[in-house]
DNA sequence: AAGTGGTCTAGACCACTTG
DNA sequence: AAGTGGTCTAGACCACTTG
């Protein structure tokens, strides 16, 4: 009374494509009702549990919304937010089959500056630890991070060799994140990054904002400015094909 | 025989939070193999099916990678890839409360250029449809699309009254997106990009370079370009807390 | 052969929404 | 009251990996 034995495609992935080409023809429109579990069940002859498993994993990938004691619907199209992966710098380089390394600018305890404060939630001129680190590739400097990073959450940061681990290495080890966010811009270098990264003041960099947490709150708080001829993000999305492997 | 009543956490979440704070403790370090679906039912005496949940949805978060007939495995920290949302600018400038309005510059069959040739798939002069769109904020320039479509795929193009409806809109109910890819850089405008977008040729801008395809194959390929002062692109992540409703 | 994860069944009780 | 989705059980057979 089990498996289908069909070696082919699992049943609750026939349901899947099913319900993804209703729903790509045009059969099924946005935001309209689609069968029930236990409907899909007994149409496909499978069990609730195997139906409802497409239907969740359908809405997992943003392609259904469900509401209890109400059904499931067609999500819209619009909705699908394209998503765009940030990697770890060194890990980027290393990847490209190039050499990554690290210049130790500065490493020390400042007073926080307001921006900083009001984004670590600290007061301003609250002690913080502060590092300045330019990341090559090969022999060319491709990033400067700029590290703010909060000592009650982090003491020892200050006691780290910066060259041989990089800060994001580091934090995750120390304060696993937990949570984080990101703005990247357009800018102009100020005077200090245009001589780090040896670019003109004219030349436009790509400038990453990240703050991070961890379970005890608010940890760093960084911009990662890169040249724009230099450095780019890239991503990739694959909506199709729910889960091919 | 059923359900524990206790209207709290359900089972599969408490077994969840367990396994994430053995790893966040380090109890459970990288690449550390973790109990198995079998061992986690019986110390938490619940069903397998329970406890494969809780493994199923902590594999899918990236926290864990599992292979069958040898085990489930803690991920390492440094491939949990951050990632930065992408949005429809229309929907972005009416969720800010301002409201969007699309002037179209041109709308015509060009022959194809080398680069978008070889992003689409098509020869190079062969034809294909361009839109020059300027996507205003309120009455401030915001962003200028140039994008470049597969006649092939979206034979009606070129007859879509572009002022009430974005290409991206129009693309999405014809040629259901089912693949993209994004670039984004930090760039200073040609001498058209800084008229539309009415900003000097100096004032850096942020390109987002982003190719679509639906079933049938590449539909398009566009520039999206911003003045750096005005327009940015921000994420938020959250890695903690396993589904938090 | 024994253990692992992958799929599936036929039930159950529950919270929730709608008429 | 009837239908929906949410959680859960105690089984089953399967493909796969390891000793």
């Amino acid at each position: 009374m089990n498996q289908t034995t069909d070696s082919s495609t699992p049943k609750f992935a026939a349901i899947k494509e099913f319900i993804f080409s209703q729903i790509e023809t045009g059969n099924w429109p946005e935001h309209s009702r689609i069968p029930s579990e236990n409907e899909l069940a007994s149409q496909f002859s499978v069990s609730r549990m195997t139906a409802r498993r497409a239907l969740q994993e359908l809405t997992k990938q943003g392609v259904l919304y469900r509401t209890q004691g109400v059904g499931s619907f067609v999500a819209s199209a619009k909705s699908q937010s394209a998503l765009l992966e940030i990697r770890n710098i060194a890990d980027e380089i290393q990847s490209r089959g190039h050499f990554h390394s690290a210049e130790l600018v500065q490493l020390s305890q400042i007073p926080c500056p307001n921006i900083v404060a009001s984004a670590l939630g600290l007061q301003p001129n609250d002690p913080v630890f502060f590092s300045l680190i330019v990341h090559y590739d090969n022999q060319l400097p491709l990033q400067l991070e700029a590290r703010f990073v909060n000592p009650a959450q982090v003491p020892d940061y200050l006691q780290q060799d910066f060259t041989q681990l990089t800060p994001h290495e580091y934090l995750s080890a120390v304060a696993p994140l937990t949570e984080a966010d990101h703005v990247v811009e357009a800018i102009l270098p100020d005077a200090f990054t245009s001589k780090y990264l040896r670019i003109s003041q004219h030349e436009p960099c790509l400038r990453l904002t990240r703050r991070t947490f961890s379970r005890g709150g608010a940890v760093s708080f960084a911009y990662l400015t890169s040249a724009g001829s230099r450095y780019r993000l890239g991503g990739h999305l694959n909506f199709a094909a729910p889960n091919k492997k």
